[in-house]
DNA sequence: ACATACGTACCGACTAGTTGGTATGTATCG
DNA sequence: CGATACATACCAACTAGTCGGTACGTATGT
């Protein structure tokens, strides 16, 4: 039995074409025929698999999201012994892969959100959805972290996992203004030092 | 001599109506109809004041920018006698302006800035100068504070002060992913907390 | 073995509406 | 008078989405 390779093939290319194209340009800039000619395919094609433009936007957003799980899990950092470690080779990590020009580095998900919140419930969901998935896989180490280490706070290991995604998107959108990926590292570098500040045990 | 109130009317007008219609929508989904309609001016007084729709928007983040900058100048925590204090009541007043809708406590410079950083040099420029000038007005305190409490750090006055500006804007982009303003709340707090934990003399 | 039937994966011309921008007019003010 | 401040009509280009058609693989019936 034969697997038919193209029908795959020809989605996923429209896919790979949206992330690198609505990175660059912004969703509402990215014409349908953009995304076409970017993938190499023609309109036809791209609704008969997707009945529209904002179909696709999800879509991208779900493959974006499922992207990053498969390169973050993958990550060697991932299997230092302590939660500690984990969570400060996180940040070093995200630092690490600030390479290339800033479409391949940035995130859909913001790029997307920022665009659409107000105007179409359907993407802004599905990024929402995205961005609290990797966010829960950082409030698990922090939980450990602030049980061993008792820490009595206001704030949640929720919601310090979200704050290491606002940094994050906040330092995509200060690198788009200075055209360089320096001050996302920059941030990143006071990201760190907060964590190890919060739970670095002082002897 | 009776000033014209018209001109300078219409052109405000009409910037006024970009700073809501484009972070509700977003900039390349704001038509240039969908200004005028905002604000009640047609498409001739339009390009009478701006000769394209991207020289409005360089407008719209220098008006933008001149509205913060009277805000924040206005703001009582500016009396307070000491840096810290300053600096920690600047994260406590942009906390208590989350308030209203997202269309009107977000940021329009984050907004342009991630949509126009890759295809218009100018809007780029405009919104990395806004918010590097915004960021400059936290640099004095910080540095007096570093300089005043012998700070040795790896990092400099400048970078803290754009850091705060990632986790401002990062905070917006949760805010929109959720939908409401409690994510950024809790997001500006750990940023407090940074602040405090870097700057507080332990006593 | 062969015909019929059907579903999937496309193709590309077409359309109705929208876009940024222009051309030309007029009204008012100094 | 001439300059400024608009208003209105208009246009060429582009927009998302549609639709009739084709190519081809597979299942079924005889």
């Amino acid at each position: 039995m034969i697997l038919e390779t193209a029908p795959r093939d020809t989605k996923t290319r429209l896919l790979d074409a949206a992330l690198l194209v609505i990175r660059t340009k912004g969703y509402s800039a990215t014409s349908v025929d953009d995304l076409c000619q970017a993938a190499g395919v023609t309109k036809g094609a791209f609704f008969h698999y997707f009945k529209s433009k904002e179909e696709l936007a999800v879509a991208a957003a779900g493959h974006f999201g499922a992207m990053a799980e498969g390169l973050f899990a993958q990550a060697p950092y991932r299997a230092l012994p302590d939660p500690l470690s984990r969570l400060l080779a996180y940040v070093d990590f995200r630092r690490s892969i600030l390479q290339g020009t800033l479409p391949e580095f940035t995130c859909l998900l913001g790029t997307l959100v920022q665009e659409a919140y107000e105007t179409s419930p359907a993407i802004a969901a599905a990024c929402d959805r995205e961005i609290s998935a990797h966010a829960a896989t950082l409030e698990a180490d922090i939980a450990e972290l602030m049980q061993t280490q008792g820490t009595v706070a206001a704030w949640t290991a929720s919601s310090l996992a979200l704050h290491t995604q606002a940094v994050i998107q906040g330092a995509f959108i200060l690198a788009k203004a200075k055209h360089g990926p320096k001050v996302a590292a920059d941030s990143l570098l006071h990201l760190r030092q907060y964590l190890e500040l919060l739970f670095s045990k002082k002897e």
